[in-house]
DNA sequence: GGGATTACTTACTAAATAGTAAGTTTTATT
DNA sequence: AATAAAACTTACTATTTAGTAAGTAATCCC
């Protein structure tokens, strides 16, 4: 053999959040990684015992990139608008990548999932809402938002608009999106 | 053999939609709906040559029922409140059956998805958002609804929160949901 | 009532998928 | 330098999946 690769694990959870996003859970094998990567169908399998192992680590890798981003955009001191824009870039890229968010592509095969994964699921779910209702709650304080609703509803209704546009947008282009967008950020900046 | 059924077609249909809403597209086969079915997996092959045709067949279906609900609707002379109740209660079985709307379900694996099929489902979509923004503008024009977003616009902020809402309530539990359309109804009826 | 058609079944195949066991090479440890 | 551990590969197995071909029973048509 020429050179083993020391991030080979992380290359598998990369290009396996990818396929998640772009063709679903169930829409993809091992094999699939393995021909990326260029290594063997079982190269996989020692890094992770099942495909359950691997969507498990990419669920704990997300909750750890919403805590680290947190944490980040507080070290900074960025306002609930900057807060909420690097928020939504995300999903503009996803767009831009014609795939969809990950929680939402899960939310599908949701039910194929053994009860460890869904617990997981909820996890991160939890953490982006409370992140998101955070920001939204700082940013009515600071004048930055306003709205009727309370922090937990506003939150709700801006994630679906956001997770749904994205899959919307798959469908019928990038328009549909576009326009769920600023009307998103026009209601929060007031009428 | 004993006796021949006469609806196994329009049974395959049903079994495939239900499971398409239930564990996503990519995660049955035709020996699922054939046990459930009772009937061999050829039998499954008969009326359908592959599971594409079948998907095929489930949206044309889609497309039927929202056109004929639609012209029901208008016959009995209903109202855009009572349309947009009808429409909205659609979302609310399908959370009851821990499912989620078929458009929401087929956005996941619609990269591995033919461009026939893609196209089809871009019809479903484009008719249902049509359908919504009729009712809206209706709704408008008869003092029942106010927003202050175009028709189109509230239509797919609307459409949004409702398919992302019924999927968030198979991980969060049902009372998002409920939040969800509570402030949909709320929004719409004026504050 | 004979032939065609419909709606299947039985029986098979080819490929994909998930997974394991055992061996090999490279790197780290002492 | 010897040994252990890590990161694989080769080679295999069992199961699922998609699909086909040929046969059969019931019903339709004239």
């Amino acid at each position: 053999m020429t050179a083993r690769n020391t991030d080979t694990k992380e290359e598998i959870v990369r290009i396996g959040t990818a396929l998640i996003k772009s063709h679903g859970y169930n829409a993809f094998s091992y094999a699939d990684i393995a021909e990326q990567l260029q290594v063997r169908n079982a190269a996989i399998h020692y890094h992770f015992r099942g495909k359950e192992d691997l969507l498990s680590e990419i669920i704990d890798q997300y909750i750890d990139l919403y805590h680290s981003l947190d944490k980040q955009l507080k070290a900074v001191g960025a306002s609930a608008t900057v807060t909420l824009e690097k928020f939504i870039e995300r999903y503009s890229c996803l767009v831009d990548a014609n795939s969809i968010c990950i929680i939402g592509s899960i939310a599908s095969d949701y039910n194929t999932l053994p009860v460890s994964v869904k617990e997981k699921v909820n996890q991160l779910v939890t953490l982006v809402l409370k992140l998101v209702e955070q920001t939204l709650t700082a940013g009515k304080k600071t004048g930055e938002f306003m709205f009727q609703e309370t922090p937990k509803t506003q939150t709700l209704l801006l994630m679906t608009n956001l997770a749904a546009g994205v899959q919307l947008a798959r469908i019928t282009g990038k328009k549909d999106y576009d326009t769920i967008k600023k009307a998103i950020i026009r209601q929060l900046k007031g009428s």
